[in-house]
Parts: structure tokens; sequence; C-alpha cells
RNA sequence: GCGCCUGUAGCUCAGCGGAUAGAGCACCCGCCUUCUAAGCGGAUUGUCGAAGGUUCAAAUCCUUCCAGGCGCGCCA
């Protein structure tokens, strides 16, 4: 990484500088050396501002500072040797680099050894983290709300493995309770109807419409056999029958849009093994419970929530709470350093209460993070669909994937905020343009492949109708790709790339400074926990490949060493374009 | 009333302690005999919701206020 190199650079500078007493009473670097990008070309290509930091530590000017380090830098022997440029002392106390071509033509030569490694981070210390999203319940189909979660919660495992995090993907199925058993009294009334009895559909339950299709399932499966069954024996069997293949259904969704698990933990087993009884006895022993009104509480409030909550209804059902405490004292057990769920942001009012109960089981609370997701509006025809489950408006996951397709979707749900709400266009979606991000990543992509495959393939002349041969052929070709990543290949391969004329110039060194950012997003994205950074870091990176394209021709066939220089950095970019799509869970087309 | 999230270009949003605040859309003007014009270039656009404060430096951090969304059950 060249900030690295630049930052090791200027620490050492500072060392040497305070070795010879020219940092004032400093016995060592007070804040940490940040290499960063400039804005304007005219700052350089990367700048430093521990001048203006060190400023008050030192007693003196930053520009002083600046001074009196660009000296030493300027005595290494990376700006003796030329791979700097320039180091310049700009207002208010900036220092500025200039790179020669050999650290950026070495960016090349590491992406072709690293290949799709490259930008693999190792912060992440091989910690294990456990990400528990979707978590719908298995009574209907999903809606595009769940949608975000389970790409957001796909695309965070992608990036924390990416980032050398040992990571765990799991769904915690509510399979039990009251909806549930809302769930079998419907399903069976469904059932009845379906086949020609004349029962009520219950009022207050499920819309019979979002369970037909199931219902009919069940019906291909199991035929008549439960029309004999009656009461709670019928809506449990139907129910459970339901139950089973509408999370197959969520099961076979998730994985067409990328996604699977590593554990699909079902609430009925926790009651099954007494779990819920057991992390209450426990509650109980730690003294955080007390008995009032005929119900169990727990003392949340003081434990950091806003009230008490309770547990155990007077009914004797637990409640929610209860279950999320059992299946937490699990998850605990089993030893993460770090738990996060995803959950939509109109549950965040629960977020004190699980804290609490964490801590009340004698946990570190803080190990658990729970990340809220904001709505997602969608448009259709310029106007706003809004969801809402009451009014059956919700638009479905699966509707929208039928509609733009599986990588539009997953594109548009990871590249926003978490904490904003999403406008998602379907119209744009869709669009097969530059203004649709999804498509121009993708397009960048293929356009890379399309020049590689250009290479080695016979062409046609347009005013002869000659056919012309291969500029490369295979041999060559292969000969070529073994050389990119070797280590006793030229060190000067690269240099070709780069073209005298500026305008051209600057095209070429554009596209290599963004690939070699790579490296820093991943872990940028990764320590801030918002893997969207890599959707516009791929969107850049494309804009940038697409204006290298318009300048640079990379199929040259009289001359060899730049179309070899050059398919070598196309191919590079075509890496790191698929790197970072990688983790987004977007597929990377050869052709479009 | 209390809590969480959000207010940045006409629209959708990046940026979240650094040098003249950025993209895309929309609008206007150019560019196809050349590896995908499914593209590229140029032009225009801002009291960064408001007011105080911290800092050499604030869209970015703190406080207060205003506006919008969501949440405040022995529902999940």
């Amino acid at each position: 990484m060249i900030k690295e190199r630049l930052k090791d650079l200027v620490e050492r500078a500072f060392e040497q500088a305070r070795f010879d007493k020219k940092m004032g009473e400093l016995t060592e670097c007070p804040e940490p050396v940040v290499i960063e990008q400039p804005k304007l070309p005219e700052h350089g290509d990367f700048a430093c501002g521990i001048a203006l930091k060190l400023a008050r530590h030192a007693r003196s000017s930053p520009i002083q500072i600046a001074n009196i380090l660009a000296e030493y830098i300027n005595q290494t022997p990376e700006t003796m040797n030329g791979s700097i440029t320039k180091v310049e002392v700009a207002n208010p106390g900036f220092i500025n680099f200039r790179l020669g071509t050999t650290w950026l033509t070495d960016v090349i030569k590491e992406i072709h050894i690293r290949k799709e490694d490259f930008g693999r981070d190792t912060v992440g210390g091989d910690k294990k983290v456990l990400i528990e999203y979707v978590s719908a319940n298995p009574t209907g189909n999903l809606h595009i709300g769940h949608g975000r979660g389970a790409v957001l919660g796909s695309c965070l495992s992608n990036l924390f493995a990416f980032a050398g995090y040992k990571v765990e993907q799991e769904f915690y199925v509510n399979d039990a309770g009251a909806q549930i058993a809302s769930l079998g009294n419907c399903a069976f009334a469904c059932y009845q109807r379906k086949l020609g009895k004349d029962v009520e559909y219950p009022s207050d339950g499920y819309p019979e419409e979002s369970l037909i299709e199931y219902v009919d399932q069940v019906i291909e499966q199991y035929g008549s056999q439960f029309l004999s069954l009656t009461g709670d024996e019928a809506a449990v069997t139907v129910g459970n029958a339901t139950k089973k293949i509408i999370q197959e259904h969520q099961e076979k969704l998730l994985e067409r849009l990328g996604i699977k698990f590593d554990r699909w933990f079902s609430e009925s087993s926790l009651h099954a093994q007494n779990k819920v009884d057991e992390a209450m006895q426990i509650l109980t022993d730690n003294n955080f419970t007390y008995e009032a009104d005929g119900a169990l509480w727990l003392k949340a409030k003081e434990l950091g929530d806003e009230r008490d909550r309770v547990l155990k209804k007077s009914t004797g059902d637990y409640t929610y709470l209860a279950n999320d405490a059992a299946y937490h004292l699990d998850k605990f057990n089993r030893g993460y350093d770090l738990m996060i769920n995803i959950w939509g942001a109109d549950h965040h009012g629960q977020v004190p209460g699980l804290k609490a109960v964490v801590k009340a089981l004698g946990f570190d609370s803080e190990k658990l993070q729970v990340l809220l997701t904001q709505i997602v509006n969608l448009n259709r025809d310029g106007k706003a669909v809004r969801m809402s489950k009451r009014r059956g408006t919700v638009v479905m996951l699966d509707e929208v994937m039928d509609e733009v397709g599986v990588d539009a979707v997953r594109y548009f749900l990871a590249e926003s905020n978490p904490n904003n709400p999403i406008n998602f266009d379907l119209e744009l979606a869709k669009k097969q343009k530059r203004e649709n991000p999804s498509f121009y990543i993708q397009y960048a992509h293929a356009r890379c492949s399309s020049i590689l495959r250009k290479a080695v393939e016979p062409s046609i002349d347009r005013e002869s109708g000659e056919e012309r041969p291969a500029p490369l052929t295979a041999e060559m070709f292969e000969q070529f790709k073994q050389e990119y990543g070797s280590s006793d290949s030229d060190p000067n391969l690269f240099l070709a790339v780069f073209d005298e004329d500026p305008d051209k110039f600057i095209h070429q060194k554009n596209l290599i400074m963004r690939l070699q950012a790579l490296p820093e997003e991943v872990r940028d994205a990764a320590v801030n926990w918002q893997p969207g950074r890599l959707s516009h870091y791929a969107y850049e990176l494309a804009n940038t490949l697409q204006k290298f394209y318009e300048e640079s021709q990379v199929i040259i066939p009289d001359n060899l060493p730049v179309m070899k220089a050059r398919l070598g950095l196309v191919m590079a970019t075509r890496q790191v374009l698929a790197n970072a799509l990688k983790i987004i869970g977007v597929s990377a087309p050869d052709r479009m």
C-alpha cells in the first residue's frame, strides 16, 4: 500500500528530526501519521497534515515543522531514487508528495500477484463474529424491507470475511408462539376452504391471499388427509406443514439473492429443551427479576433501559424478550467475540431491553451490537409506493427481484447507508444506461473482458473487409500473464502503460491510483461496518476506467510493449472490480 | 412528553476534523472511419436546517432550537 509506505517514510523522518533535537521537547510522535489523497491535483498525489497536528505539541508553527520534516524526507532513499519526485510544503502546513511512476506500476504487479486476494485485510484478527439477520417469521413472504436487511447482512458478512474475521451467518426462525398459532388457524381454514368445506376464514389473522399459495403446496404434498383433524391438532398440524413450506420458500428466495446462512436457528428448539426456563432461572439467580401483578419482570431499568420489562405474562406465556434471553444465552455460550443483529429500525425500542437482559445474564453487552436499517420506499412510475402491511400494498422482495434482476436489487440495497431511508427507483434499476450505477459498474467489468478477448481474436478490417490476424496468440498472452505476476519479470514492464501526453497520462495514473485504494477502502468499510462504501468505490473505479479507455488504446498490434503493459493494467482493473463486486454480491459479467 | 434516526445543488445522495464542499439525474453545448457511443468531455447549480461553543482548522465534534421519519404494550 502506497499510503503505508509514505506513512512509514514520514514516521522515520520524524524520528530522525527528533533525534537531532529538532522537534522541541517531543519524545515520541503524539499524533497518528495520516496520509490522505488531496482533492486538488496541485496538492500532489498524496498529502500529510501531521505538521498541523504537531504544532501545538512541539510549540512551533505548522509550516516550520513541515519544513523540517520535508528536509528529512528529502534525504531518504525513496526521494533520492525518484520513487517520490517531489516533496512540497504548502500552507497552512501540509506536506505534499508527488509520486514517480515506479510506485504506481508496483501496484499493477501486486494485483497480479494477489489476484482475488488483492484488498484482503487482517484487521479482523481472526475474531469470531456472528451476524444474525433477516430472521423473519415463517408466516409469509419476505418483503423489500427484509431484502434490505438481507443484503446488508450478506454484504457485511462478505466484507468481514475479506477483512480477516471469522464470520458466521444466522437466521433466527420465530417458529413458536402466538403468531404461529394464528398461522395454524388461518392455514387450516384456508386448507378446508380450498378443499370445498364452507368454513369461515379468521378475520383477524393473516390475509388469505398471502397464504393461499403455500396452502396449495400443502395440499399438493399431503392431499386431504388433514380434513379429518379437528381443533388444536388440526391447526398445529396444518400450521407446521405450512410453516415448513414458507421457510423453504424464504430459504430459496434468499439463496437466489446470493445469501446462504450457516444456521437456521429455530426458536421452538429452545422451548423443546427448556432453554427459556433455564435463562429465566439464571436471571432470577442473578437477582434481576421480580414478580408483580402476576407476571415475572426483568429489572431492566437498573440495567439502562427506560423501564422494567415483562418476561413471563400473567397468562404463563413467555414474552419475546424471554425467548430472546434464551436465544442470546445460547449465542453468548458459543463464544463469539462479536455478535451483530440486523433489525428494522421500527424495532429500535427493543434494543435497550435486549441489552439489559444480556447484562442480567452476566455477559458483556458490548459484544452484542444491533444494526438498524431504515425503511425502503419504492418508486414506480414516478409515484412512491409506500410499504404498509395494513393496506396490503407491501412490495414483496421476489417481485422486485423479478422486475429489476438480482444484481440491481443487491446493488441498490447495498449501496445505501443503513441509517437513511432508501428511495428505490424501480425504473432506474432496470435501465441499461450509465445513470444506473449497478449497470455501469458491470459494464466496466464487461468492457475489460471484451478488450482482453480482443487481444487474441482475429478482427475484420472495416475498409478492406479483410481478416486481420489476432494481435496475440493465446500462447503469447498466457506468457504475458505469467510475467505480470512474476517476481523475476522485467521491473519496468508496466512503465509502458504511460503516455508522454499529459492529457492521457493523467487518466492512466488516475486509474492506477484508484486501483491501489481498494485495500484501504476495504479496511475503512470494515471498521465502520459500511459495506456500501465498496459500492461507491466500484462506481468510481468504473468511471476512472471509462476515462482511461477513451484516451488509451490497449490493443496496439504494432507496439507490443505498450499493448503488453496495458493488457496487464486492464486485467488488474477487471480483477479489482470483481473483488469489490464480490463483496457486495453483484455478479461481474464478461459480456453484456 | 421522552428516546433513536435524518436534514448538504431543483431531485437522489456521497463526504463525517483538514487546503477552493463532491457525484449522478435534470437542463445546455460538443464528441462515433478507432478495443462495446450500453460511452466520454465541457457548462450551470450551494446561507452544508438555525444559532451558539470547542479547535490553528468544523458540513464533520459539543449544546440548544426548528423540521421530518420511527419507536415508546403482560404484540412480535
